[in-house]
DNA sequence: TGTCCACAGGAAATACGGGGGT
DNA sequence: ACCCCCGTATTTCCTGTGGACA
């Protein structure tokens, strides 16, 4: 008996706490943490508010073709990130693939998703091991035999066959090699009529293609705008009401959060993020969700955008960065030279028994560093005293002893 | 006007380590 | 076990350069 007291006590403890909650379900505030059954029931709420409706109709007539058994031509879809071109293309992959069932067409979706930046083969095996087709493989294996493997796959399918390529400017180096296989290669090898639909982040990224894949991409585009504040609104709105105490937000945060996003990117993923920092944020402090809290997550957001990606960043960069807060530390006037980086650099690599690269592989990870916009960095003459990068953190005096400290624990410092 | 600093940054070479074939 | 192939990381080698100084 003794214990279901204590069980009692527990539930009650916790009903109590519940009630007080901010946050009552808090996987709304976060896609990954969703299944699928539930992203699609958002992905409709949305779509219902008359978000993105311009867009669906236009998928709508680009894939018509198919009920009426003709080819539609490749299709692209670009816009800025977070602007809902995968969301929307899933949910339309949905819709379509229930007609075909409907109506007896057979039709294979696929969804290949390069999520972080890989060269051709790392891209290729993802595709081959969504295709069934092969194992993970990290090295060792040619291109041509992943080509192979893929193809024979697929030798057996002859119905439709749609291949949508996500984020497909994150193939790097190499690319040609790979927008070749499935533009050219690819359609001649197999029996499916092949329909293939990337999407980008950049509207440049056809430029810097092999013109000959160019000529045979017969794109039509479909770009997709940053969201406006209204649109974030809704979207918006559906998130609280799934995931938080009705009672919790104040009034003009939501519209707040909206504006601030749309100003700021359009993002549709990090407006929710904001508003689910908000929520934790005035949890933690027992508050109902404030104007003045929801300009504190934004910072704090900011800031753990760095911590994160130096965090999970290869230790000769997190040690470049360490040097650089060193040698800026030291030189008064805020601002160093790659000499004095390089310097720093290796003194730091001495304390943390790593071994340093050359100046030159040095003068790379500076760049990376600027394009993570860590700090800036331009090359500036001195005349007479050389050519030099001058590089500037620029970055509040704050987070950037967050940041330092973050790389010192990833490292054995031994004096 | 020429010199020359202190690097930038491109290209090619080399090192490395996983993985297949035999 | 051995050798070869592959992609990636780093090194080596190199040419280029804006402008202060003489």
């Amino acid at each position: 008996m003794e214990t279901s007291h204590i069980k009692k006590k527990v539930f009650d403890e916790m009903e109590n706490v519940a009630s007080h909650d901010i946050i009552m379900n808090a996987r709304y505030l976060n896609d990954e943490q969703l299944i699928h059954s539930e992203q699609l029931q958002v992905l409709e709420e949305i779509f219902n508010a008359n978000v993105r409706s311009e867009e669906m109709t236009q998928l709508s007539r680009h894939f018509a073709p198919i009920l009426k058994g003709n080819h539609p031509t490749h299709l692209a879809l670009w816009g800025k990130t977070g602007t809902g071109k995968t969301l929307t293309m899933r949910f339309f992959m949905g819709i379509l693939a229930e007609m075909c069932k409907k109506k007896k067409i057979p039709l294979r979706l696929e969804h290949l998703n390069l999520a972080t930046a890989r060269p051709c083969f790392r891209a290729l095996n993802d595709l081959a091991c969504l295709l069934n087709a092969s194992k993970k493989y990290q090295k060792g294996i040619s291109l041509e035999e992943m080509m192979i493997r893929i193809e024979t796959k697929l030798a057996k399918f002859s119905g439709y066959l749609i291949l949508f390529v996500d984020e497909v400017d994150n193939v790097r180096r190499d690319k040609d090699n790979f927008m070749t296989f499935l533009v050219r290669r690819l359609p001649q090898r197999i029996p499916a009529k092949l329909v293939l639909v990337f999407v980008s982040n950049r509207l440049d990224w056809p430029e810097h293609l092999d013109p000959r894949v160019k000529s045979f991409l017969k794109l039509n585009e479909l770009i997709f705008e940053p969201y406006d504040a209204i649109d974030l609104q809704h979207i918006l709105r559906i998130r609280v009401e799934k995931a938080l105490h009705p009672k919790a937000v104040e009034p003009g945060v939501i519209e707040k959060i909206a504006a601030m996003a749309s100003r700021e990117h359009g993002d549709a993923r990090r407006a929710v993020a904001l508003l689910g920092k908000s929520a934790y944020l005035a949890e933690k402090a027992g508050t109902k969700i404030t104007l003045g809290l929801v300009d504190r997550a934004a910072t704090e957001l900011d800031q753990d955008r760095y911590l994160m990606l130096l965090r999970s960043a290869p230790p000769q960069l997190q040690a470049a960065m360490g040097a650089v807060v060193e040698a800026t530390r030291q030189s008064e006037h805020g601002t160093i030279g790659t000499g004095e980086a390089y310097d720093a650099y290796r003194m730091f690599c001495k304390r943390a028994e790593l071994r340093p690269l050359t100046g030159r592989a040095f003068g790379d990870l500076i760049s990376e560093l600027d394009i993570y916009s860590l700090l800036r960095s331009r090359v500036l003459s001195r005349g007479r005293y050389g050519r030099t990068r001058e590089i500037i953190l620029d970055l509040p005096r704050e987070l950037v002893d967050k940041i330092y400290s973050g790389i010192q624990l990833n490292f054995e410092m031994h004096d």
